[in-house]
DNA sequence: TAGATTGTTAATCGATTAACAATC
DNA sequence: TAGATTGTTAATCGATTAACAATC
C-alpha cells in the first residue's frame, strides 16, 4: 500500500484495465497473463506488470492474474463503488442526460440532486428527480454529505459554479463546460471537454486525408 | 506544410491553445507571446513555442504571435470550421443531448441526421429532426456525403455499428459507448469514456485524501 | 541600434520497452 | 523438476525543458 507518486499516464489506463477485465469476468474466463492482455489490448506486456505493480503484487508468477482479484483490486485503487454522492448543477441537454444515465449510480456515484438557475425548469422532474432552485444548493450539499459537484452550466458560469462548490465543501469537481475549472489545493478535478475530442477526430481525419 | 509526423501530446495540447486563443480574441488582445501564454495557461514556454513550430514558424522573432492569425492557423490544423457532416447513431440520453447542444454546428461540424432501432423513438422530433430508422441509414449515409459517424448506441452494438458506418464511407467515427472500437487503416475513432474520466477524478479524490 | 521574443539545438527528465533472475 | 510467467533492473526511446543564436 506503499503506493508512491503514480504517473498519470499509469492512471490513465487503469481504467481500461477494468473494462477489459470486466469483459473477461463476464466471458468466465478467471486468469490471465500479462501477454495475453497485451495482445488483447494492444499494450506492452511489460508495461502491464509495471502498471500493475504500482500498486502491489497482484500476480502470481508462473501463472498470471485472477482475473475477479485484479478487478476488486483495480476498482478499489479507482475508487469505484465506494459510494460516492454527486451533485448536478445545469439541468441543461447535459445535465439531463447524465441524470438519466443510470450506469453511475451501479458503480457507486449516485447523482443525489440536480440545480438550475432557470424558473422555468425549477420544479420539473427528470428521471424521477426534481430540478431544484440554485437558492437550495448551498443547504443542500451541506446537508447531505456531498462529494462531487458535477458541471454542466454554459460556460460564463462553469468557474464561479465550481467556487460555490467547493466553498461548500465538495471534494471533486467533474466539469462539463468547455473551460478548464480551477480548484484550490486538496479538491480534485476533471475537465472533460468534449468538443476537444471532436477537435482530434477531425484533426486525423484530414491527417489521413492529406499524408497518406 | 511539412507537417512530419506530430506526436499525439502536442495534438491533445491544441484543442486548449484554441480555447485559449478564442478567449484572448474575445478579450479584443491582438498579440501574445510564449511567456504570456505560458503563464495564463500553465505550460512550459519552450514547449509552446516547439508545439507552434510542428505546424510552420506563426510568430515573429521580438513580437510574438497575431492572436488572430494563430487562431485560424490552429483551427485549420484541427480542422474546425471545414464543414463535416455527422449522423448520429442511438437517439437516448448521449444521442439528444449531442443532437440538441447546437455549438457543434457553429464549428462547422453538422449533425445531418439521427437514427435509432426502437419503434417507439422512429419518427419522434428532437431538436427539429426526425429520429430515422435504422433501416435507412446505408442509403441515407451513402447519398448525403457524411463524413462522421456518432456512436450513441448501447456498449453490445458499438462495434457492429461502427462497422457498418465505415463500411459505408464514413471516415471518422466518434464514439460514446465504453468500449474501444476498433476501425480499419485509414478511417479515424475518437472514443470518449465518459465514465473512465469519472473514475480517474474518484482515484485522485481518494488519494487526496489518503496521501495529504 | 537596443530590446524582445522567436525558432532551434542541446541537456534533462520520465516513460516505455527489453531482458532476465526470482519463483510459483 | 520443467515450464511458465511475474516482478524488477537495465537499456532505449521520446517528450519536456533550458539555453541561446537568429532576427524582427
Amino acid at each position: 500500500m506503499q503506493e508512491n507518486r503514480i504517473s498519470d499516464a499509469v492512471i490513465h489506463r487503469l481504467p481500461k484495465y477494468y473494462r477489459y477485465l470486466s469483459e473477461l469476468e463476464a466471458l468466465g474466463i478467471e486468469r490471465v497473463s500479462s501477454s495475453r492482455m497485451s495482445h488483447d489490448m494492444n499494450l506492452n506486456a511489460s508495461q502491464i506488470r509495471r502498471d500493475l505493480n504500482c500498486f502491489g503484487g497482484f500476480g502470481q508468477q508462473g501463472y498470471g492474474y485472477q482475473v475477479g482479484r485484479l478487478k476488486q483490486e483495480i476498482m478499489r485503487i479507482l475508487g469505484i463503488g465506494s459510494s460516492y454522492r454527486a451533485v448536478i448543477v445545469g439541468a441543461g441537454n447535459i445535465g439531463q442526460a447524465l441524470l438519466k444515465y443510470r450506469h453511475f449510480a451501479d458503480e457507486g456515484y449516485e447523482i443525489v440532486a440536480v440545480f438550475d438557475a432557470d424558473p422555468n425548469l425549477i420544479g420539473r422532474e427528470v428521471a424521477g428527480r426534481p430540478i431544484r432552485s440554485m437558492d437550495e444548493l448551498p443547504e443542500f450539499v451541506k446537508n447531505n454529505g456531498v462529494d462531487i459537484g458535477i458541471i454542466a452550466v454554459p460556460k460564463p458560469f462553469a468557474q464561479k459554479t465550481a467556487d460555490m462548490l467547493v466553498s461548500l465543501g465538495v471534494k471533486g469537481i467533474w466539469n462539463f463546460a468547455p473551460v478548464d475549472v480551477q480548484v484550490r489545493r486538496g479538491v480534485s478535478v476533471e475537465n472533460v471537454h468534449l468538443s476537444d475530442s471532436l477537435y482530434i477526430l477531425s484533426y486525423h481525419m484530414r491527417d489521413q486525408r492529406e499524408n497518406n
